[in-house]
DNA sequence: CATTTCACAGAAAGCGCTTTCGTTAATTAG
DNA sequence: CTAATTAACGAAAGCGCTTTCTGTGAAATG
């Protein structure tokens, strides 16, 4: 029978031998070193490229250099509930990408409840050559270590503000297009009374979406009601109260813009409580366009946010923060409207 | 301003220095070596246990040995939806545990469609010492020259009677069980007429669920009617279609087991279409207990999986089969009913 | 008492790569 | 034409660990 292909790794010295010359010089072609002569390095370059060679990323970790490896800091809460498919996708796209470019990522997952994980130390350990992270704050554990180290991070749909360090990188939804986007879809429909069911109000996107709700609500003229901003956070526990508080005011909004997709669904489920009747009572746009969007009942009405481009996009910063530090401090990626049954033209009386 | 505190890991030397002793005997008594005394074991593990430390593991991966990494192959396909939250579960739960020991994982995601990545090369690239592997089947390019190595591959959800390796390890849930509760529930609340909203069928899942549904029938001298049993696979959209079939029936059943949930919400919206009422008209039961559960109208009774556990499970197996080979070839998870609103009682006529 | 065994510890090589430094040959300067 | 410079390459050490092999003194054997 056939000899097993002989899955040895092709190694340095090997591409040494073919070539003709020494594994330094291999080394330096490969790291772009200035002491090759242009011929030498071509005709390296073309044994490296005719045997597909990469070196040994463990090698290359263990004498200092890249390891070809990514961090990636995953918080799980068990609250988020609807939104951990966002992470999910997120990560599949950046895992992907880094492949791509022989990069791979090793993920640390920390809890939110439980002991925290030390990122630092577990970064350093494995000689991650950057990191990214999702669903962390400013405020968590061990976050600081971090900031404090000369590792690239990456931190995703969070804006850099407050980070206590320089070697932050911010990936993040542009969500005051996601709130105006929503505002002008529900005014063209006929709303002039448009409450906010928010999200956990100190956090960038709450935060960047509520005030660019208020700023364009005036610039239709709207009235900014105080009493139809409610909201506690991103889960549908907070929607279903938050919504019951907006029941009750004396004047009730016609349409409400929601901060998340889970707390539309909690909104969806009071109204349903209420003996009222989405769109026809009121009209509900979310926020994230989750998979549950297109089974609820309506059928969601929402933003959208491609999370697997992000993924693809984090990949690219990433890569180019460790490659030269050449990636933009703060990136903004649009949003975009996804319109389902969830919001009905009513007669303006304006 | 107080010098920070010198981030740098310790090694063996340092350990060896305070030990006064050699590297190797260090290195031996880590590796449990024969050939040192007790006293100088005592004396080495001490400081080891005082110094908290732990031998790097990109340094011991290039010297062949343990990497304690672990290579997790996740599958996406953007048809599964609402399933991703479950992998990005279990991922979460085996990350964390493998943490604990020490262990990280390293991810490489797989797409369904575009370019299959080689399991094997990157994972010998890495130098894991084991696999976990999520979403894949048995016909997944690439699989085979794992299926070759000598690397221990833990599969998730899928049994392994048509593998081609021999260093396969398998932790599913009993789904058998699961079809069983079904039934027996549904029995219990006098229904006599029970169909079965079927998943692909040639999988592990689909078909263990499906023969154990059929025996439970049986069991209870209840008709099999073919006719009843449809579907092409687990999505939405699959079990919005065989619902379809099943209501063109002459005699319909009185309820319907799905072998997903998201075949159970897409059911659920044939029903609606069809002016059908859940549970009134027909009683539903779901499969999976993912997020979506809760918030379907009606909320939908179903099947859990308790997938943090099944990842701490993933991640003591595959450092168990690492260590000593010593886990079970195979695994089987209860299951657990989850009563919520889409099933009704209805008058036995038996 | 001389010799073989054995238990124990350390020296050294090696994993595949990077990087410093030394060496040679070609080039320019004096 | 010799001395100083530079361009191009390779030898070798080192990253932190494992493992083999060698060396020592003590115990056991004849």
């Amino acid at each position: 029978m056939d000899a097993p292909p002989a899955r040895k790794a092709k190694t340095l010295k090997d591409i040494a031998e073919l070539a003709g010359v020494s594994v330094t010089t291999v080394s330096k072609v490969i790291n772009n070193y200035s002491d090759v002569s242009e011929s030498t390095r071509a005709k390296v370059q073309a044994i490296i490229n005719q045997q597909a060679f990469c070196p040994d990323p463990v090698a290359s970790s263990l004498s200092g250099k890249a390891s070809y490896s990514i961090g990636v800091i995953l918080r799980y809460n068990p609250v988020w509930g609807l939104h951990h498919s966002f992470f999910y996708k997120v990560m599949f796209g950046l895992g992907r990408r880094l492949g791509q470019s022989n990069y791979d990522c090793v993920v640390f997952p920390d809890a939110w409840l439980g002991e925290p994980v030390d990122y630092l130390e577990k970064c350093v350990r494995r000689r991650v050559d950057g990191v990214v992270l999702m669903g962390v704050d400013f405020d968590s554990p061990n976050l600081e270590a971090l900031a404090q180290s000369d590792l690239p991070c990456l931190f995703i749909d969070i804006v850099g503000d407050s980070y206590p360090g320089n070697n932050g990188y911010f990936l993040a939804w542009d969500h005051q297009q996601g709130a105006c986007q929503a505002v002008d879809y529900l005014y063209a429909l006929g709303h002039r009374k448009i409450g906010l069911l928010g999200g956990l109000p100190n956090t960038y996107p709450a935060r960047s979406h509520r005030e660019a709700f208020k700023e364009r609500l005036s610039d239709y003229g709207l009235p900014i009601c105080e009493e139809w901003m409610v909201g506690d956070d991103f889960t549908e526990d907070s929607g279903y109260y938050a919504m019951q508080k907006i029941l009750q005011q004396p004047t009730k909004p016609t349409a409400v813009v929601c901060q998340s997709d889970a707390a539309a669904v909690g909104a969806l489920r009071t109204l349903e409580r209420s003996g009222l009747k989405c769109p026809d009572d009121i009209s509900i746009i979310g926020y994230d366009d989750i998979e549950i969007c297109r089974y609820t009942h309506p059928a969601l009405t929402t933003i959208r946010q491609d999370t697997l481009l992000l993924g693809r996009l984090a990949a690219d910063t990433i890569i180019a923060c460790i490659r030269d530090g050449s990636a933009p401090r703060e990136q903004i990626l649009p949003v975009s409207l996804i319109v389902r049954d969830s919001c009905r033209r009513i007669e303006s009386h304006a």
